[in-house]
This record gives structure tokens, sequence and C-alpha cells, in this order.
DNA sequence: GTCTATACAGTGATAGAC
DNA sequence: GTCTATCACTGTATAGAC
């Protein structure tokens, strides 16, 4: 099986590999022999074993962006003035990584997941590069369609919101799945995404005060 | 500096590594080095790398998780054959390890957060055996105060509800910190408890269809 | 019991031949 | 573009000193 150039065969072998069993988890040794490549392959291409997983992740995240991009992008317009509804931008946030990523069998999630808690600077460096444009473009939509929210609350909820996808989105959900024994807390990508956007458009709503203990 | 035991010098050593880069991110040799041991007292004391990272985690997550269950037991003796207020059930689940952890250059909850995800079988393990009985506890009372989801919304919000809470806590954040360029989002642990709290309840409170697309 | 020195197979990376 | 040889490093195991 080699039909494909020794570049394309190593990003496919090394996202099968780092989705099973994490970055740090899987040798440039395992990458190339599942590629059937040489060992000094990964190098020669990507710089690094870091640098293939950049690759990978882009291949994949970087399309999906694009998308959520452009559709924020005309709905606004479509709004004219006014700001979004929050389960509107939602729902634009959540729909499209969730459709493409919720199948049985795809592992990616996971390794995002653990990636956006990964502190060394190599893995750092990829996933800020990656996903700062789009949280950026959210956030400030995000301000627009809250003005009751303080700039410390919004980012805080942010958190809460980001937190609560990742989360859902990385099936393996070690916990989760151990927790519950198998029993899948819900396999239809739509029904999590309006789940999901439910939760979070309550969160974002609620006004509450924004320091110290004080009666309402 | 030798002034405790092996052990101890060992798991304190181990603790602030681990926490600043990661299980996989430190290795056997820095932690023996700064604890002024024997590369081997590791495997001597703790029978691996993941054994020591076990008896870390469970001396800080250990005393915490009794406290959590002993204030909802205390809870529900106090309300008796009513369920427990939605937010007051969170409010229990997070005040403990938020009040504990959430303090400048406590960096445990960072650690704490990329295990969840990570997908080797010893580390699985290790968070499994720790967090398992506390979830099952909550799980249970949280069924009984809202009745109203099926199981598989139950699950999926419980899953939404530690992702935020997993996440506001390792305060790395590593996306927020670059997204928002050090502008701390939440720095007293009280008011962070609350946000969460308040989040979450109108998460779980509301009531919507569980299946399939259907006109209100 | 506690600790030490050392050996072993595995890792990411690289220089240089082809 | 590909390959081999080699480097410094990793976690682990064990023999033996105290």
């Amino acid at each position: 099986m080699k039909p494909t150039s020794t570049q394309a065969r190593l990003l496919d072998a090394a996202e099968s590999l780092f989705s099973e069993r994490g970055f740090k988890g899987i040798s440039i040794r395992e990458i190339t022999e599942k590629a059937e490549a040489n060992l000094a392959a990964v190098n020669y291409h990507f710089g690094s074993k870091a640098g293939l997983m950049k690759a990978l992740i882009e291949r994949q995240i970087g399309p999906l962006n694009q998308l959520r991009i452009a559709e924020l992008d005309a709905a606004e317009a479509a709004a004219g003035d006014q700001p979004l509804a929050i389960d509107n931008l939602l729902r634009i946030f959540f729909t499209a990584p969730i459709r493409h990523f919720h199948k049985p069998g795809q592992k990616l999630p996971n390794l995002l997941a653990r990636l956006h808690q990964d502190p060394s600077p190599e893995v750092v460096e990829v996933v800020v590069s990656v996903f700062q444009p789009i949280a950026d473009r959210f956030l400030t939509a995000l301000h627009r369609s809250a003005p009751h929210l303080s700039e410390a609350q919004l980012i805080t909820r942010a958190m809460f919101m980001k937190g609560a996808m990742v989360h859902a989105m990385s099936d393996g959900l070690v916990l989760a799945s151990a927790m519950t024994e198998g029993r899948v807390s819900m396999d239809d990508p739509e029904e999590l995404i309006e789940e999901l956007v439910q939760f979070c458009t309550e969160g974002f709503r609620l006004h509450t005060p924004n320091s110290g203990p004080q009666a309402e």
C-alpha cells in the first residue's frame, strides 16, 4: 500500500496513531513503519515530530475554521446592524466541528482536547496558531451579542463554553466512558449540537452582579 | 535541603515538575535530581513513574473528595426526602476543589486536566480510581434533582459541566491566556464558583425534547 | 529496608552517503 | 528524496553496598 506520496502517507499514519495514543505516546518509528517510510522521512518532510503534528492539525482544522468564519460573516451580513442572537452565534460555532468529527471511530477530537491542555511550547505554538483567529472572531461577536456581561464574565463563560465543547467532542471522555460503562451519552450529532447550544445559551443570558457580595 | 523522607521529597518534586510540564514531559532523572535522591528511588518507593503520579494525585485529591462527599451527605440529610436544589448540589461539587486550587502559582489543575484526556492505560487507571466514586455519587444526586432529564441528557450535560469546571480551573488555559494576553478572567475563587454554579444550573434546568426534530 | 551504580532497550534528532 | 549510522536521552530492572 504505497499509492500516495510519502508526505500523505505520513500524515495519514500519524493522524490515526496520534489520535489513538497521543502525541508523546507515539514514536516516529511507529509512524514511519506504518507509513512504509524511512525513519528520517518525518524530519525531512516536516522538520520534526511536532511539525508533522502541526501539518495534520492544519489539514483538518483549517477548512473547518474557514467554513465557520464564512458562516459567521454571512449571518452578520444578514443581520445588518443587529447583534446576532446568542443561540444563533453558538450554533454556528458548534455545528461544523461537531458534524465533522462526531462519528464512530473518529478520535481526532481526543487528540485536540489533549493538545489544548499540553504545556510544551512546541504544542502551544501549534494550538495558538490554529485556534487563535477563530477564537478572537467569536469572542468579538459574543461581546456584541451579550452586552450585559462584563469583560471578565464574558471571558470566563467563554472558557466554560470551550471546556464543555471540547469535553463533549472528545468521545474518549475517558472518565465518562468508564463512569457510564459504554452507555453512549448522545450519538446523534444534531442532538448533541442542540443540547450544547441550549446549555451554553442559557449560561450566557444570565445577568449576575460582577463583583463582591451584594444583595439582589 | 533534605529535611524530609525520600518519599516525601520525591512527591513534592514530582508534583511541581509534573504540574509545570506534564507527566510525559518530565523524566525520572529530573525528579530524582530535584529531590536529591537516586535514580532508582522512584521505582523502589512507587514501583514506577505512573505509581509516583498516582500517589501524589491521591495525596491531594483524596481529602478533597472526602470533604465533598461529607458535605453532600450532610446536605441530603438536612433535606430529608426532598431532592437538593440543583444550584446547591453544584455548589457543593465545585466549592472544595476551586477554593483549594484556585491560587496564583497553583498548577496542579493543569496536570489534572491533562490527565483527564490522557489515553495511556496507566494514566486512565489512576484517573478512574481517584474520580470514579465522586462522579457516581454526584451523578446519582443530580438524577434526583433533575428528574425532567432523560438519562442521555443528564450524562451529556454532566459532561458539559465537568468540561467547564476542569477547563476553568486549569489556569494555564493555554489558549485563554494566549487569547486574552494576560487579562485574567477571574481571580477571586468565590466569584468563579458562583459564575460556574449559575452557568451550569441554568443548563441543567432546561427542559428540551430528547430526540428527533419536532416542533415546539 | 534503604539506597546506589550500572546495564538495557527504547526514544527524537541529525549528519552524511547514495 | 531516501537511507544508514550514530548521538544523547528516556523508563525500567537488578545486583549489591550499607
